[in-house]
DNA sequence: AAATATATTCGAAAGTATTCGAACTATCGA
DNA sequence: TCGATAGTTCGAATACTTTCGAATATATTT
């Protein structure tokens, strides 16, 4: 489920963190001249958390839908999905048309 | 925290049953001609929660701010708090702005 | 093949959440 | 003021979450 996965502070932090500092419309670090970087290890060193804990919030927050996912070599690169970002943007939209 | 509260799978629910039986604009069922009522014994009843549980999560939910309650005689209404669903809206908007 | 860098899985400890029933408080109507 | 209706608080049982370190897997480089 999607608000349990952005129930933890720490998840939160890290769909944060991806939502920023990734280039809309970008698929993380490899649009070179985008020159963000979104790998597991990056958000562990930026957040202050170890990477068994990073690895398994990221599991979560892919489960979930948040986040996309794609091994670069011996990184795995992660983004924000902008289409489930669109969906619940449209879920707390809603209720509010009359 | 407003995901926390709704990563619950009976406060998600109450919400959805809250934003959706009452009329947008209107506040809960004193709004006579709207028909629609949202006091925390009608929450239970519609979504067979038991009373205590349905108080405990409406706390829960209006902590976090994401509803509005106003006490109707011996009733309780209760109605989602549309400055809330706005603020949450623009929130997942926000990231995808270029 | 070995060494290095990166990420995952597993198990365990500590903390937090969920749910219920029983007892309690509050409000209204006869 | 008594009884009925509506909600809350409390305590306890059960379940789930969070986090970490150690061990393991995967990928690159030499």
């Amino acid at each position: 489920d999607v608000f349990k996965a952005l129930s933890n502070p720490n998840r939160l932090r890290m769909f944060l963190h991806l939502a920023t500092c990734c280039v809309p419309g970008t698929v993380g670090s490899f649009d070179a001249e985008a020159g963000v970087s979104a790998c597991v290890g990056d958000l562990g060193r930026d957040l202050k958390i170890v990477p068994s804990t990073v690895s398994h919030h990221i599991k979560e927050l892919h489960r979930a839908g948040l986040i996309r996912m794609e091994r670069r070599g011996q990184k795995i690169e992660c983004w924000v999905d902008p289409v489930m970002l669109r969906g619940l943007a449209r879920f707390f939209h809603k209720p509010l048309e009359e």
